[in-house]
DNA sequence: TCGATAATGTGTGTATTTTACACATTAAAT
DNA sequence: ATTTAATGTGTAAAATACACACATTATCGA
């Protein structure tokens, strides 16, 4: 090992006045939350955009976020955020990622932690002040202000992949929906097509859907049998983890 | 919507100069980086802790963690964290969550990003100082000092997960290991028993292991053969993303 | 050196899961 | 009543996962 190495790990301990010097003092930094906002409308995966204001970033759209109040905790910057802008409280939320690069942000050194939601579009009136504020098809997105661009695709990836290890989609969905609802869902998000009747066997053989014997209302042809996810049921079972597979 | 609702919305279009001004007055929040360092040795899963040198957990562990300092970027701290403790510079590491309740350090307002590390005990020389920094086994951690421990668990549930759906545990094994040594290692990280039987026709299916043509030296009993990893063949592989299962 | 010991190394049959694939049924629209 | 466009259903083949037993090899100790 280097000799500096070895200064530097003696100086490693540090006395608990030292820390809070340093944590009142020279080592603060500005810390934000931003939001990934999804949702499923017109058989498409959306995203909640609003227009950049910043002069350097016009034109170009930006994900939802705001500066962590210091007495606030990480979480409910997450929570009030979307509260702001979607008017939802119980939603489906969850920290993706946390970008830190020194300059991402031109105000300042800001480190802004990532979170995914998924809500219903339909469930909440969203909040359109001057056209500042779209849902934006996915397929869509591209060339956003900041670092928001990598932000966006890292949480669409996270939620590729949780999609099919958890039963999120539902979020995306009215309480009652058709088994064609839900394979568009998952078509949407995955982007890929899939076979009509092993993916009804599949979730039939999963057994977490409540068939409400309700029809689709209005539906231009013949309409389908309407389900509900079986929640309490799902949180009972306790899932396998074993399955080495790379 | 409420009206409140309204009119934090309407004040969410800031200016420039406003988000400046937050960002270098009203709005730091101390950041730092605390690492989950896993080791493999005896045949068990280990992780580098420190003793907290704070008194309020005075006698506790606590991981290794450093602030960020205003001009380095996230990353760059964990890397200069793991080259300070450990003396590596190449090894696996990556960011799993950030925590960041406002109680939760009592220097003050500290938020932490957390970082995983897999590291080879063997390619290092453990810095170790007046006693203050030990691999313990992960069976034995408790009671950490800070949120430590629902960070290491955190961190130890990811790595779970994780290393069935990448090489990672081959960071943990020296270059050239036998299948016994990768059994042991996947059953100290996921605390479960396989059959050897299956296991080794898995790893050879996978056709990702590179027969190296040599035995176990000193082995007690009938060596083994030894194998390395084809990190270059694995790169090129582009695994299928589909296969819901919840 | 010879036997006992304790590990490595290997194959097969079974169960389960995944995949591919076609036709009858239903309701709406004309 | 006919057309249309969707829903709803089953089976065979392939791939994968799982359970399971015995011969082989090197070491150790008598």
């Amino acid at each position: 090992m280097l000799t500096e190495d070895k200064i530097m790990l003696a100086k490693n301990v540090k006395t608990l006045q030292a820390i809070q010097s340093e944590v009142e003092n020279t080592n603060r930094i500005a810390l934000s939350v931003d939001c990934v906002i999804f949702g499923f409308d017109e058989n498409k995966l959306k995203v909640l955009l609003i227009r950049s204001d910043l002069k350097k970033y016009s034109g170009k759209w930006s994900l939802l976020g705001d500066l962590v109040f210091p007495k606030e905790d990480l979480d409910a910057a997450a929570y009030r955020i979307l509260k702001q802008r979607t008017g939802l409280n119980d939603v489906y939320l969850e920290q993706v990622h946390t970008f830190g690069t020194v300059n991402r942000h031109p105000a300042g050194r800001v480190v802004t932690v990532t979170y995914c939601s998924l809500i219903n579009v339909r469930h909440h009136k969203i909040n359109i002040l001057d056209n500042e504020l779209h849902w934006h098809d996915i397929k869509n997105v591209t060339d956003l202000a900041f670092d928001h661009q990598q932000i966006f695709d890292t949480c669409l990836k996270q939620l590729q992949k949780r999609v099919q290890e958890h039963p999120l989609g539902f979020n995306l969905l009215p309480k009652k929906f058709s088994l064609r609802d839900l394979q568009n869902l998952y078509e949407a998000i995955l982007d890929i097509k899939m076979d009509r009747r092993n993916f009804r066997k599949k979730f039939f053989t999963m057994d977490l859907l409540i068939d409400l014997n309700e029809m689709e209302q209005d539906a231009p042809h013949r309409p389908g049998k309407l389900y509900k996810f079986n929640f309490e049921k799902y949180e009972k079972k306790n899932k396998k983890l074993v399955g080495i597979d790379f």
